[in-house]
DNA sequence: TCAACGCTTTTTGTATACAAGGCTGCAGGG
DNA sequence: CCCTGCAGCCTTGTATACAAAAAGCGTTGA
């Protein structure tokens, strides 16, 4: 439920905010590839008009996430098996840039907060929380990004990542990746620590990789994922 | 590599066209960085109404050309030294994945095309037309990016050279940076030709920092755009 | 004279109204 | 039985109307 008691205080507030929502929405698989949005349905759902939804899905556009046909509407884009590669391929050098840039660039108290978002992760992973460790998780790359001294990298690295949401939040179920993840973390902790920019730029690529090639699993996850699409709709 | 981002041409027709022709507006210099964009004045110059200008600016704003700052306008983003220098790195390495991979995957209509574009960047410094060697130029990377066998990756590459294209018009310009320019394209075309995809990756890197390290001539010539804004502002 | 307050004006953000193109379904013909 | 053409509805795209916030400006008080 929308919480109407919430007042109109900042500007462009109902847009931002839509385009939060839609976004958490498909990333979360309430509307999976391919559904088509429908303006007066979400106008409802939110209770506004048109036009701020419009706004929002425009937005989505721009950043891929959803596609607007030209006077058919707008669908939740719908990422082939090819692409996803091509995908994984472009994070995982944006990743190992970044790796690259922070080991030669971090400061102290970068350093620190990777140490410690490493240790968020070790701990979810003891716990065996998963949705805990894909918080820290989170954490731990945006660490590298921030502390690749190059603030445009970064956000190139956290809209990229964002796009891929929904496709590795089904990959980090799969087996124990967690056990592996963690792993490699501490290898890219190590190579940055000790400096060594080759070989954080070569752990971080090949630990980004490893989601995009494991697509035995993944193709599966789609066609579960598809199955349920198509027995629902 | 089969689906090259072509943004919809028929409905959106306002808006779409307005974007372009915005995003060329903005490019060409008239409207320099930090001009207010009002959507009445920008609604009458183009005979529409406020909305389309609105779809069209948001958009925009997606992209980066713009900013939309909240209940006070859209003005055109100001992308100050530091932000550049970061975004020429990026695009740096974006370009050298493109070449790496070119330098591995191109097949030999892709080669061929390659070498067209060359011929037409030599064409047109032999003629001392810089225009000339500014669409050929684009024609040469273009090629790269198809090259690379990576089409999300080609889409990055495009979009972010198409929000550096304001400032790297004006470096064209400066000295004989043609000449040196058609030298590395040289040297890349044959590390590519060689297939050796570390060297085309090295110099393609190399070839595009050069833009963003110049930064005697660029500050002087950004300097320069700003006299002049604040002249007629 | 200067600063602070409030009013007015201007402009953005949202809602609604109108126009135009596509989709569906039915009917008629091959 | 299937295919095609037309009509009506439905959805998107654009224009206009309305609301609210911010900037400009003048007045007033110290």
């Amino acid at each position: 439920m929308t919480d109407v008691a919430t007042p109109p205080r900042s500007a462009r507030r109902t847009a931002n905010a839509l385009r939060e929502a839609l976004e958490d929405d498909i990333a979360v698989g309430l509307y999976p590839p391919g559904t088509r949005l429908d303006e007066v349905s979400l106008a409802k759902r939110f209770s506004v008009s048109r036009t701020p939804i419009r706004e929002a899905l425009i937005e989505l556009s721009a950043s891929g996430l959803v596609e607007i046909r030209p006077r058919r509407g707008a669908f939740v884009r719908e990422i082939g098996i090819p692409r996803l590669i091509e995908m994984f391929e472009v994070m995982a050098e944006l990743e190992a840039m970044c790796a690259r840039l922070a080991s030669r660039r971090m400061d102290a108290a970068e350093r620190a907060a990777l140490m410690e978002a490493h240790e968020r992760c070790s701990d979810a992973a003891k716990a065996g929380d998963p949705d805990a460790y894909y918080i820290a998780n989170e954490a731990f790359h945006d660490a590298i990004y921030a502390g690749s001294g190059n603030g445009f990298l970064a956000e190139q690295a956290r809209e990229l990542k964002n796009r891929l949401k929904p496709y590795r939040r089904l990959q980090l179920r799969v087996r124990n990746r967690v056990g592996n993840s963690l792993a490699e973390h501490q290898a890219i902790v190590d190579a940055i620590q000790a400096g060594n920019d080759d070989e954080a730029a070569r752990v971080l690529r090949s630990h980004i990789l490893i989601q995009g090639e494991r697509f035995n699993d993944f193709v599966a996850s789609l066609a579960a994922a598809e199955k349920t699409r198509r027995a629902q709709g």
